[in-house]
RNA sequence: GGGCGUGUAGCUCAGUUGGUUAGAGCGCUUGCUUGACAUGCAAGAGGUCACAGAUUCGAGUUCUGUCACGCCCACCA
């Protein structure tokens, strides 16, 4: 081939087009159970799971960096050697996704979900799946990834359907899953409970309103009204006491001081402000204490309030949660609709719980008729305040204080959070979260960086239960069926008999039962053996039972309410089972994901050779939801950590500092950029700026399409399908085009300085490149011996070694960045200014007179041309292999150019034979020279050749710049 | 309120255990169509390393405090 002829430019577009197909084609992705290396040995495993990527849309930037990080670790260990398997897949992001598909149905139809019907959302949520599912798995080849595709998951697919059904039914055989009432975040637009990191807050005008409640007959010398302070005034129809300090005098002490062991630490700036309420504690102890101490009689004698406008009576309490330090004293308790209050309830369940609110967010029946379908924090907040101002309890001119409040939204409709009581299923945490705990703290599962250990362990340590039932229909279903039964006090005969039939048990545990009292406050779904009726007197139960597969309870239906008549106590009221109709919390199926990708709960060859899997790269904001989640789940399933390492990637922000999401619409697509730039410059752009601690922001341009004219992505035009230009004031179209006019129209590109960086690095490897296929013409291998190399070449070999030394010690430790400057700068200033300008001089190009005559040049005359060449394959196929991990197109373009020239390249190998080498023989003695793989991707990691290191010469040459200067002013 | 992180050139960032004159890329200025590369080459301007104090022969680096910004967690009748 004539590689005169090569373009100046290096053609990314083609280098991907050519070579990903190829790579794929021949299976170099697809880990193989036991296979052997070139000498028959069992190659060890490196596994990576990848974090699998929502549905719910397509992948950022910020995906785009965690994907080529774990590229670069997989493509370098499957160069050195290892049976490398990177498992990818999907998650269906359960509320993510139905929220987004719900958005999307009602802005495009005017239509809600309950139009649809669950099948017929469903049916749309997998249409949806399956568009987004093939871009995003698209955008990871069109970067370059290196997965085992043939193996690709979903979260939701058939296999891991069957997965969570098995770890669900494991941790309900074991107890570990009970029914209970919780208050949760009620999201009263999507009628589901989100979790509380789906919530945000956000601070808005609100008041504190003041508000007096009657004593009912009081005692002479006994106030006639006891006040309370609210931010949310129709919360009150759902009060069911008041509480008051059992040690107001005490608790105020212990108030000062604190707040006095504060005022030493604090800030001067804050000081003021903490002597403030010192002092202020001072005065409610003239003021308000002795009120608060006659009202804790008064609730230790067992007095009432009349709760206005509900007119119920309602007890005075004495709890620590009242506060004497603040407002009033005295603090109304709502247990169905306030998580404090909640557990005040808990403490004194004799007070009641009465839920307000319907699951739109209106107040229910169990107010007075005409409050009711009121919506709770508008219309009924207004007609509770009116009225109590009417009844002479409220006076909006003194009881009203303007103030900020931090009020919770659903993260997904951006719809105020109601706290609401509602059934749901929890999952103890504590053994399990201690599991997870052990595993970091005794370093079988390392962080990296190390400070994110910390936000694991605290998290963790608060061992709160987890609640995994969502109110959705897009996810997996929870697999138990409900009944709710009298079995009078049989209850434990009919238990052991049924669970010791194996008709019941069809062989093996098919399903499983579990009941507990209709009135506890949790159902707690128990181990067999510890059930038991706790109080005889009330032999009503719920029967819980969870299956292994739907069609159990239907086969034994009949036989299973036979045999319950038969021991007395079937259910009567309610002849019916139904199933939950909630689904999973989406993490529920993620904890699996390490194992149930490789096959769990099948005991797979995979799940034996690739379990654990070595390492986890994923982002901060995952760490407890989900790399928490895999620990225990994985200890607690295979008995032992799913991986070894968690390296947590730095974050992409915008221009403004602010992460990429979707929501935002500041994300860029990779595609944008690779089909500007190249996979290979984005790439190598993202691991250039992987540094240890440092988030990064990157502000991006659109460029137009027609004029070429840049300008700033901002927050106005970012989320835009179409833009005009700000120059030529032509339209271009973006990535949130839909509209088939806009889609019609130019693509604008985002660029960024950052892939410029990498795309002139690319080419100028690219030109370095052609430059040593030019010159390799009659090439010749063979053995080089040390007295023949001339300073420059023994220089260029040690500085290889020592860059190879480097970078690999650096890609050990996930420094991306330092791996990716030495590399940059030793191909750039080295290998190109340095040593390529050097060997022209031995190459036919330069005039030898001239070089003569120049005495700095000593050793480095024109004398060797074979010498040269063999350096110069040797030092380029080294860098190749080098940069393969981070720019895979560029180096195999190159790679199999190279191999055209120069088939067997290498010198002598000092260090032993490569993997892949022949023996041949040059003079006297047997050396050995490498023979270039069919494709770099199985090309051996290089290793440091030590003996050519010499820091001598390192040392000498580390001014080469004015050596180079001095040669070109004598040129 | 608790925790973590960050303030270095116009911009985006490096700067290991303290040690010559604080670096890179982009941008800017000046000059280069020489045979790998104008996506390049050469030269140049540009920094009170957020601020204050301490330790030290010596501090961008260590310590204390202050200010600013970002993120996470908790809470706010």
């Amino acid at each position: 081939m004539d590689f005169k002829s090569l373009p100046s430019q290096y053609d990314h577009a083609a280098a991907q087009a050519k070579w990903y197909p190829e790579w794929e084609r021949r299976g170099y992705f697809h880990a193989q159970v036991g296979a052997k290396d070139a000498d028959g040995k069992l190659k060890p495993p490196f596994t990576i799971v990848i974090p699998p990527p929502n549905v719910t849309g397509a992948l950022h930037l910020g995906h785009a960096l965690n994907e080529t990080l774990q590229d670069i670790l997989i493509r370098q260990k499957r160069m050195q050697g290892f049976n490398t398997l990177w498992m990818p897949g999907t998650d269906h992001a359960g509320i993510a996704t139905q929220a987004v598909v719900e958005r999307r149905l009602f802005e495009e139809e005017k239509k809600t979900r309950h139009d649809l019907g669950r099948e017929g959302l469903i049916d749309r949520i997998w249409k949806w799946k399956e568009q987004y599912e093939a871009r995003i798995l698209g955008q990871l080849k069109q970067l370059g990834c290196s997965c085992d595709w043939e193996r690709t998951q979903f979260t939701f697919n058939e296999h891991n359907s069957r997965a969570v059904r098995e770890w669900f039914f494991k941790l309900f055989q074991d107890g570990k899953i009970y029914r209970g009432k919780r208050l949760v975040n009620w999201d009263t637009f999507l009628q589901t409970a989100v979790s509380d990191d789906e919530v945000f807050h956000e601070a808005t005008k609100g008041h504190f309103w003041h508000f007096k409640y009657p004593v009912i007959n009081p005692m002479p010398g006994e106030p006639e009204f006891v006040t309370i302070a609210t931010t949310r005034p129709e919360t009150m129809l759902g009060d069911t006491a008041v509480a008051v300090h059992p040690d107001p005098a005490k608790a105020l002490d212990r108030a000062e001081v604190e707040l006095k062991e504060r005022l030493a630490a604090a800030p001067a700036k804050e000081r003021d402000e903490i002597q403030k309420q010192i002092d202020a504690i001072g005065g409610r102890r003239q003021a308000v204490l002795p009120l608060l101490v006659k009202l804790r009689d008064m609730a230790k004698a067992g007095r009432k309030l009349m709760l206005p406008l509900a007119n119920r009576e309602i007890p005075l309490i004495a709890d620590e949660w009242a506060k004497p330090e603040l407002g009033s004293g005295c603090v109304k308790i709502t247990p169905a609709h306030d998580a404090n209050d909640y557990e005040v309830w808990q403490r004194h369940p004799e007070i009641g719980l009465t839920n307000i609110m319907t699951v739109e967010g209106l107040l229910n029946d169990s107010v007075p008729e005409i409050y009711r379908g009121l919506k709770m924090h508008t219309k009924a907040r207004e007609a509770v305040v009116a009225d109590m101002e009417a009844a002479g309890l409220y006076n909006p001119e003194t009881d009203r204080e303007d103030r900020e409040i931090d009020l919770a939204h659903s993260d997904r409709s951006k719809t105020p959070i109601e706290p609401y009581l509602a059934d749901q299923w929890f999952v103890k945490m504590d053994e399990l979260a201690q599991t997870a705990m052990d595993a970091v703290r005794d370093g079988r599962v390392k962080i990296t960086p190390e400070r994110y250990a910390k936000g694991y362990l605290d998290w963790l340590g608060e061992k709160r239960d987890w609640p995994i039932g969502r109110q959705l229909w897009w996810g997996h279903r929870i697999p138990v069926w409900m009944r709710d039964c009298d079995f009078g006090q049989e209850l434990n005969v009919v238990w052991n008999e049924l669970v010791n039939d194996p008709n019941y048990r069809n062989g093996s545990l098919d399903f499983y039962i579990v009941r507990n009292s209709l009135h506890g406050q949790n159902d707690n779904v128990r181990h067999k053996n510890t059930i038991q009726v706790s109080d005889p007197s009330m032999p009503y139960a719920r029967v819980y039972v969870a299956s292994l597969s739907d069609g159990v309870l239907e086969k034994y239906e009949k036989d299973f309410e036979a045999e319950l008549d038969d021991h007395g106590g079937v259910a009567r009221q309610i002849p019916m089972w139904w199933r939950s109709d909630d689904v999973l919390d989406t993490w529920f199926s993620s904890a699996l994901w390490p194992h149930s990708t490789l096959g769990w709960p099948d005991q797979t060859p995979e799940l034996k050779t690739f379990y654990p899997t070595t390492t986890l790269i994923t982002s901060r904001d995952i760490i407890t939801l989900w790399v928490g989640r895999m620990v225990l789940a994985g200890l607690y399933i295979m008995g032992e950590v799913p991986f070894h390492e968690v390296y947590i990637t730095p974050k992409i922000l915008d221009g403004y500092g602010e992460t990429m999401s979707k929501s935002k619409g500041n994300g860029v697509d990779p595609l944008d950029v690779i089909e500007k730039f190249g996979a290979d410059a984005l790439r190598f752009g993202l691991a250039y700026l992987t540094t240890d601690t440092q988030d990064v922001k990157l502000p991006v341009d659109f460029e137009c399409p027609h004029c070429g004219a840049q300008f700033p992505q901002t927050k106005k035009n970012r989320q835009l399908p179409r833009i005009e230009c700000e120059k030529c004031k032509q339209p271009f179209s973006t990535q949130w085009a839909e509209k088939l006019e806009d889609k019609a129209l130019a693509r604008g590109a985002v660029v960024s300085e950052r892939f410029e960086l990498g795309r002139n690095f690319c080419n100028k490897l690219w030109n370095a490149s052609r430059f040593s296929l030019i010159n390799l013409e009659g090439f010749t291998p063979g053995a080089v011996a040390d007295q023949d190399l001339l300073i420059e070449d023994r220089w260029l070999l040690s500085r290889l070694s020592t860059v190879t030394q480097q970078v690999t010690d650096y890609l050990e430790k996930y420094r991306y960045a330092d791996a990716a400057r030495t590399l940059y700068d030793f191909a750039w200033n080295e290998f190109c200014s340095f040593y390529v300008e050097m060997t022209k001089a031995r190459f036919a190009h330069v005039d030898e007179s001239l070089l003569d005559s120049n005495s700095l040049l000593g050793d480095t005359r024109p004398r060797d041309k074979q010498v040269a060449q063999r350096v110069l394959a040797h030092a380029l196929d080294t860098l190749l292999r080098l940069l393969h991990p981070m720019i895979p197109f560029l180096t195999e373009e190159v790679w199999q150019l190279l191999a055209q020239v120069a088939p067997q390249r290498g010198l002598s190998e000092p260090g032993g034979p490569p993997p892949r080498s022949e023996a041949q023989t040059s003079g006297s003695r047997t050396t050995r020279l490498a023979t270039s793989a069919e494709s770099i991707c199985v090309a051996p990691w290089p290793t440091p050749d030590k003996a050519r290191q010499d820091a001598t010469i390192e040392a000498q040459f580390a001014n080469f710049q004015a050596v180079l200067g001095a040669v070109r002013e004598i040129r």
